[in-house]
DNA sequence: GTTAAAAAATGATATTTGTCATATAAATGT
DNA sequence: ACATTTATATGACAAATATCATTTTTTAAC
């Protein structure tokens, strides 16, 4: 079994507050996991009873809608946490995680960390910045879905991918989703989405190779999303 | 100065967690506001060092988009708690807050709360709680307006205004929102609510008098909107 | 490798929503 | 009480977006 102690991972999300004593009682109880990329690791609704540690790779929350369509509401990856929101409110998870990449990530049960809550008030502390930079962030999402285009939100997940992500070595955004997924990330049809790519690959803001996307103008780019 | 042990409103909020001797703490340094509606409590941007209490009335979240527009984010009333995120974020505030009916709120300073977080982990996990509700709520209202139509979200937004803040004697909704407010509620042009709302009343789902609004078919307000 | 299935792309069209112009009604200040 | 501003309402039209149909391309299965 691997050692808490030893993941960089760690380092990242609100467990870097954790003492030796606290990862060794973790690395005791965690349980490690494979997920192969399109697995659901939860599902709306369910009770998930701790919170998962994401050691690699990138999966999306989801949410399913009154028309039955999944939305994407975050993109999650190494180092963050998943299932906090629920554990605390001592809810059902309102959000499904499905992989995009094969993962591996860790199961921390919820007796363990709520343990921590007590004891460890910089965990605390963590735990409620990062809920807090979501809620910042969900609220920030609500507004540009509310008054931006579709146009618009394209261009801006197309950079958030771009700078969040990064890209491969033949400059290829590095988180590949389906036009499907784009589409549910932006809130429209996927074939609005398909063809406003076309647009934005014919205007040679991007290039399209199969699933593959480059930047290839990025200012453009951020003047259309009005980000800039 | 009144005394926050004595407030009934304290018992709605995070702060009903708090002991007799935190209670007096916090009465010797708060500050008491008259608010009159349409003042502004905060703006987006503005460092707001502590927390408000509403001990009466109630007020809109509002962000300002990139075209201009402010979007309704939230509606707090009697009992909630502003300015949380902000907070434990230590970041500026990222939504103005606007009296929609005159108002009385304590302000809390920062020093003094920061320290409940220590001592009190009821208190914590109370803030923490009432955070997490705040993203789930978020979360749907980003599937909502993602998804659904402007003539679902009126609907949707209309019972929510019943539900959650009840009506008048003659049946009313007991919070007043402009034509204006309500589209920014909804994430659409004042005009297209304006017709929604005229379209409803010839529908005679709903009843206008002025800037009153009567619902009279919940059941079917409640089929447009999905909710069911 | 061939076939079946899924994803992407595109056209045609319908629907929704926004914008601009203008009229009417209500609220406000003097 | 009147004028002035502001909010509400409505029509006409334009733009954005969704939907349906169909084709092409890619992926996966055998």
């Amino acid at each position: 079994m691997s050692k808490c102690e030893q993941c960089i991972v760690r380092e990242f999300s609100s467990l870097k507050a954790l003492t030796k004593d606290e990862l060794l009682k973790i690395s005791d109880c965690k349980t490690t996991h494979v997920i192969k990329k399109g697995d659901v690791i939860f599902e709306e609704g369910e009770n998930v009873n701790g919170i998962y540690c994401i050691k690699d790779g990138i999966c999306k929350l989801t949410k399913l809608s009154a028309n039955g369509k999944d939305h994407i509401v975050k993109l999650v990856s190494k180092g963050e946490l998943l299932g906090q929101r629920s554990m605390i409110s001592e809810e059902p998870v309102n959000l499904s995680a499905v992989a995009l990449e094969d993962m591996h990530v860790c199961f921390i049960p919820k007796t363990e960390v709520m343990g921590f809550f007590d004891k460890n008030n910089q965990f605390s502390m963590n735990v409620m910045k990062s809920i807090c930079g979501d809620l910042k962030d969900a609220d920030d999402h609500m507004v540009n879905i509310a008054q931006k285009t579709v146009k618009e939100r394209l261009a801006e997940v197309l950079l958030y991918l771009h700078d969040t992500f990064g890209k491969n070595e033949d400059n290829s955004l590095k988180v590949q989703l389906s036009r499907d997924e784009l589409a549910s990330m932006i809130g429209t049809a996927t074939e609005s989405c398909i063809r406003l790519l076309s647009d934005f690959n014919k205007l040679e803001l991007i290039e399209l190779t199969g699933k593959k996307i480059v930047l290839k103008d990025i200012n453009k780019l951020k003047k259309i999303s009005r980000t800039v």
